[in-house]
DNA sequence: ACTACACTTGACGTAAACGTCAATCAAACC
DNA sequence: GGTTTGATTGACGTTTACGTCAAGTGTAGT
């Protein structure tokens, strides 16, 4: 059976326009077989796409994206490779954790300012009323 | 006593350049008094200067940063400027809980991998021993 | 056979966020 | 008073991530 999909298929799906697709391509994010001179995407096309715009929500570059969707497909079998690997994720992890940090602190602000709005909306409807 | 800051001793405390900082205020995101043709930077500046730093880390573009930062610093006196500020809030603590989701799912990726690679490696090592 | 529609490649355009000169100016040291 | 040192204002260049035509190809419907 094997599932795949067109390319306006997956730009309807991801509210993308093809010409982004084609460029993500061109990026070597994703690598479509064909089908005639047409693209045809299957499941792990779709998921590397799912990835790399998680990647840019993130604020990601696709380079950037590139780099860690192929670390988990590439080849670990020897000890240097497992070496590098490991070195490249905790660059990663450090970056996403102080991604993290900035991410807590700006939540806490907006909460705090809504919280704030939300007392002084309530304090004026108050004074509406007398 | 009033703390100020000349443009380098900025672009040194947060690594930045001066191109860098002036470009920022081009875009509205800090505006220096003048001590003739010199900028001079307050701590209000140097404070936003941080948080356009930490909006960057998040992925956002100056224009957003600019906004989020501008309405912490907005008059919100009557009840109409309230109501549209908790709407934008709303707005923007939605991106950053998706934003958060997407870390969350990303990190735990990595940590997962980081496991794998790290069993795979002592597993290696125990037979290199033998 | 003609049309419509989806897909293709190719090329140029564009906004964001600076980098990189160049020319100038002003204060400060020797 | 010449010269480093640090600041200024242009102005053009660059990378990223696509948008936007243009022109052609392929297939399905009438």
């Amino acid at each position: 059976m094997s599932v795949t999909f067109t390319i306006s298929e997956l730009a309807r799906e991801f509210d993308l326009t093809t010409r982004a697709i084609r460029f993500y391509e061109d990026c070597g994010l994703i690598t479509p077989q064909r089908s005639g001179r047409n693209r045809v995407y299957t499941l792990r096309d779709r998921t590397r796409l799912k990835l790399t715009l998680r990647g840019k929500r993130l604020g990601l570059t696709l380079a950037e994206v590139k780099e860690l969707v192929d670390m988990y497909e590439s080849p670990r079998d020897t000890q240097p490779q497992l070496k590098k690997f490991l070195v490249v994720l905790a660059t990663h992890r450090e970056q996403f954790e102080q991604q993290m940090a900035d991410l807590h602190a700006t939540l806490d602000e907006v909460r705090a300012q809504e919280k704030e709005a939300r007392r002084l909306l309530a304090l004026g409807q108050k004074k509406e009323q007398a």
